[in-house]
DNA sequence: AGAGCGATGGCCT
DNA sequence: GGCCATCGCTCTA
């Protein structure tokens, strides 16, 4: 059986960890169900990019971002959209993992009633996927190794892994610091990457 | 106290 | 490919 990843994990480079989270399992309980899905798409966030909402120093928004790995920050964008990252590095280094992508292992009907849509739609996006696994703000700061939403991992051994430029900033565009599956039909965006 | 804007997604063309 | 809804956070005054 696969088990929660250990907060050591979250300890290593912030690049890296993008990678290795590809492939581990996202899992979220509520009343409602279970749902899960395979991390297929991710991007790093590093101390001194510009493009990193602790770019500025701390606030009460990105607060997490500057707690102990293997914690939760997730954010609320655009007046609608809800993003999940992983925390990585030691606790007051503000480095974290964007979750761009899921490829839906269980609950997918629980999703698309959450999503009030099914198939690729479901999880090809860092709001989407967060709509399809109830990921709000009061999710923000929770730990990952336990509780109602954990990574555990790997689910599956290497394989192919893309290098690309991350989407939707504007700062620090060329940065390659996007990763997703080769050929995974669920990642939410391909081009890019220089 | 208020303006500006963003790690987006849905819908239209 | 383009438009734009929608609102919390940050910055400036």
């Amino acid at each position: 059986m696969m088990k929660p990843l250990p907060r050591h994990f979250y300890l290593a480079e912030t690049l890296t960890v993008a990678r290795s989270l590809l492939g581990c399992l996202l899992w979220r309980r509520t009343p409602e169900g279970v749902t899960s899905g395979i991390i297929v798409e991710t991007e790093a966030y590093c101390q001194g990019d510009a493009a990193s909402h602790a770019a500025r120093g701390r606030t009460p928004r990105n607060a997490s971002m500057f707690g102990p790995p293997g914690h939760a920050y997730v954010y609320f964008t655009y007046g609608m959209h809800h993003c999940f990252n992983a925390v990585t590095r030691a606790e007051g280094v503000a480095e974290a993992v964007l979750i761009r992508a899921l490829e839906p292992v269980e609950g997918l009907e629980l999703m698309g009633r959450r999503r009030g849509t099914d198939g690729r739609q479901l999880t090809n996006g860092p709001g989407r996927l967060t709509q399809a696994m109830a990921i709000d703000r009061t999710l923000d700061g929770a730990d990952l190794t336990e509780g109602d939403l954990v990574i555990h991992g790997p689910a599956a051994g290497a394989r192919d892994i893309v290098t690309a430029t991350r989407v939707g900033i504007t700062r620090a565009r060329d940065e390659p610091w996007r990763f997703y599956l080769a050929g995974n039909r669920w990642v939410s965006k391909r081009q890019g990457g220089g």
